[in-house]
RNA sequence: GGCCCCGUCGCCAAGUGGUAAGGCAGAGGUCUGCAAAACCUCCAUCACCAGUUCGAAUCUGGUCGGGGCCUCCA
């Protein structure tokens, strides 16, 4: 099996050729800082993070650049209204970026470039595309001869002449054409900005994107990935700016990530219904959301809601459960240097080969344009079968069940690992989510466990009235009762 | 208006030519004092219509419905 991707140059599914065997680069377009990250974000660089560590999984040497844009119209405006520097404003949110990414527990990329550290390269780049009569410079501003470019518009396969009825040039602009976009920007009183040939100024918009990749990844890399929402315009330029002064094709595979809606509606700050990480992890782990984020394939909106959350917590109990009881099976019975089976059932022969092959299953679905939706159903299939062997408990006659579990179970970390899931100690997840709920159900652990006793009294007398009072009482509070033969717990629905 | 995407079980969600993964919910069963958890069994012909094909959820055309981009946006 070999890794295809969907290419949205191309339109299609394709296979996965990198520049140089072995090594992918890979460049995903950053965050502007000048705002908390919202659940949109959040989904982006979870896929690429996931993308990022399936690459290395299987086994390719991959540089991964994430770029911070910290000079932009919208920092400017929100430093001016906070009364501070663009400079302090993009740094506080350069922190909360990655104190969320971290939460979130998402790998770190390889380099964190931010933009207004490759000033002269962009300055360069500018000169570049001037000197290759792609660019002018008119009143201290530089623009984009987009007309110039023949391959404009062909990651977003459009026509000029359909995009032009929107196009306009803004008051100030000096364009040639309303089509063409800014590369520099002469600098207005109060604004941050750096000597240039023309002046002092700023980068424009999509520039540094340009500079920072090419770089750090030289002229022709791998793949190149955001949101959707960037082929236009912003990726649409970079592969102006980039092939336009180099002459080389920039990027060989693009690859885009779906929205996430709220009500089937995109989530964005123009409209106002967005959440933030920070929200959301008030009330979830954050590796609810990332499992939740990664039940879908990456190229689907994805609708966020409270009853999505829910089941997708429901879920990742699920995997964390079993775990658990795997865990405790081996603990209580130690594995034998040679484990045997003289008659293996059906059942067992068909869990056996289910965990045997899971890597293959797991590596066939991701091998697909990274679907970890299917891979992830892969692995609730081991789940199902470590339960089973469990369940079944008949390790007397049969201890090669128990290698199964423990091989299932460490299939379950390594493969789980690769989507950044089931990190976490079982027993001190399971235990966390319960104290989290408890807060919400007016309950302290300690109440629960004198009611548990009293029940435990009340049983032993037979007196299954006043047992199941408590147990429904319990119940009517969320609070759930789970008998075993070591005694009572308890969890949280 | 132009371009693009989507419409799969009650809900979420895979599946892009060979008679529909998985999760949640639901029904029955095993276990249990009774439950819960776990396990077993059951539960969809893929918006609609017309084509192509031996064969389509999967390809083509159309209809209806939803969404996105074209302005800042992951």
């Amino acid at each position: 099996m070999s890794l295809r991707v969907y290419n949205t140059l191309s339109g299609k599914k394709e296979e996965f050729k990198p520049i140089e065997p072995g090594k992918v680069r890979m460049y995903v377009c950053g965050v502007t800082v000048y705002d908390y990250c919202h659940i949109g974000h959040a989904r982006a660089n979870i896929v690429f993070d996931i993308i990022y560590r399936y690459l290395r999984y299987v086994g390719f040497d991959v540089t991964y650049v994430r770029n911070y844009t910290d000079v932009d119209d919208k920092i400017i405006k929100r430093a001016n209204e906070r009364g501070i520097s663009s400079r302090e404003l993009s740094e506080e949110f350069i922190r909360a970026f990655d104190e969320d990414m971290a939460t979130l527990g998402l790998a770190l990329p390889t380099y964190q470039p931010k933009a207004t550290d490759y000033i002269a390269e962009i300055i360069a780049l500018c000169e570049k595309l001037i000197n290759r009569g792609l660019a002018y410079e008119a009143g201290g501003d530089v623009y984009y001869r987009v007309r110039k470019f023949p391959g404009y518009l062909k990651l977003s396969k459009r026509n000029m002449e359909e995009m032009q009825a929107g196009a306009r040039i803004a008051p100030g602009e000096q364009k040639e054409d309303p089509m063409d976009f800014a590369l520099w920007k002469a600098a207005k009183p109060g604004e941050p900005n750096w000597e240039s040939p023309w002046g002092a100024g700023r980068p424009g918009w999509h520039i540094e994107c340009s500079a920072m990749s090419s770089s750090l990844l030289g002229e022709t890399f791998d793949i190149h990935g955001g949101g959707r929402d960037l082929i236009f315009p912003h990726h649409e330029n970079e592969i102006a700016q980039s092939e336009g002064a180099s002459g080389k094709p920039f990027v060989n595979y693009w690859l885009h990530n779906g929205f996430v809606n709220v009500d089937q509606e995109k989530m964005s700050k123009s409209l106002g219904n967005f959440f933030t990480i920070r929200d959301i992890l008030k009330n979830y782990d954050p590796e609810v959301l990332r499992f939740f984020i990664l039940t879908a394939h990456y190229r689907s909106p994805i609708d966020f809601s409270d009853q999505n959350l829910k089941e997708a917590k429901a879920g990742l109990s699920r995997f964390y459960e079993a775990l658990k009881a795997a865990d405790e099976t081996l603990r209580s019975h130690p594995l034998p240097e040679r484990p045997v089976c003289p008659e293996i059932s059906d059942a067992e022969r068909e869990v056996y080969d289910k965990i045997e092959h899971l890597d293959d299953f797991f590596a066939a679905a991701m091998d697909d344009d990274f679907n970890t939706a299917a891979a992830i159903g892969h692995l609730f299939e081991a789940v199902r079968g470590i339960n089973r062997l469990i369940g079944e408990a008949r390790f007397d006659e049969c201890n090669l069940s128990l290698r199964v579990i423990e091989d299932g179970a460490k299939k379950l970390r390594e493969l789980g690992g690769v989507l950044g899931l089931f990190g976490s100690d079982p027993a001190a997840w399971l235990e966390r989510q319960k104290s989290a709920g408890l807060q919400g159900a007016g309950l302290s652990a300690e109440a629960i466990e004198e009611l548990i006793e009293e029940r435990r009294a009340a049983r032993q007398n037979r007196d299954f009235a006043r047992a199941d009072q408590i147990r429904d009482a319990l119940a009517a509070q969320g609070i759930e009762l789970l008998d075993s033969k070591d005694g009572t717990s308890w969890k949280v629905k």
